[in-house]
DNA sequence: TAGACATATCGATATATCACTATATAGTAA
DNA sequence: TTACTATATAGTGATATATCGATATGTCTA
């Protein structure tokens, strides 16, 4: 791998490499979600939840469309899916 | 995602999330290296390869073993060559 | 317009990570 | 033992990240 590429690669998985930003993918994986209803199902607070969905955005794992007041986000790079099935496997390995 | 699944789940991502860690990894996806032969292969100081090395070992991704003065390193959690997989088919999804 | 609600941003602080030098430890060979 | 090679660790300062309360911005409705 080169250094460029393993840089590249190094920002998304550092997008994804947090608890509560795992989670926030977690759920966006069965559909768009406004921030209000990431916030409630997370039981985060608005400011956190706001800017690591702003992060991830920026690193161009999540994107969104605004809708009147609310602000939908969902997965923009689909591999970060595909990354997150390896580490539910990983996980099933474990117990296994 | 429960909470305690996320958080072990980041704290490995996060031991590969770095450039040079990345480029080690990839490096032992062929077989197991002593330190010199990876400090060599990827030009980095012995000091701070040491250090990734020994940490992405704590973080359960690498193991070890001794033989002689030397000391060879090998991928321990197979999902993280899944994950680079993931990874490098992103890459390409991007190229494409 | 005012007021309510949804989201984003600011500024401070705490903590974590980084790369580095110097040094320590482990093994080999004389 | 000494000298040498291979690897690990300690201590430091710079930079990055996390979290927080407070506030700003954007959008709707009346």
């Amino acid at each position: 791998m080169n250094e460029k590429t393993a840089e590249h690669v190094a920002e998304v998985l550092k997008a994804v490499a947090h608890p509560v930003r795992l989670q926030i993918v977690a759920q966006l994986e069965a559909g768009e979600m406004c921030v209000g209803d990431i916030v409630e199902a997370l039981g985060g607070k608005q400011a956190i939840t706001s800017q690591q969905l702003n992060m991830m955005k920026d690193k161009g794992v999540l994107n969104c469309r605004r809708d009147g007041a609310k602000v939908y986000y969902r997965i923009e790079n689909k591999n970060v899916i595909r990354l997150l099935n390896c580490i539910y496997n990983h996980c099933d390995d474990k117990k296994g």
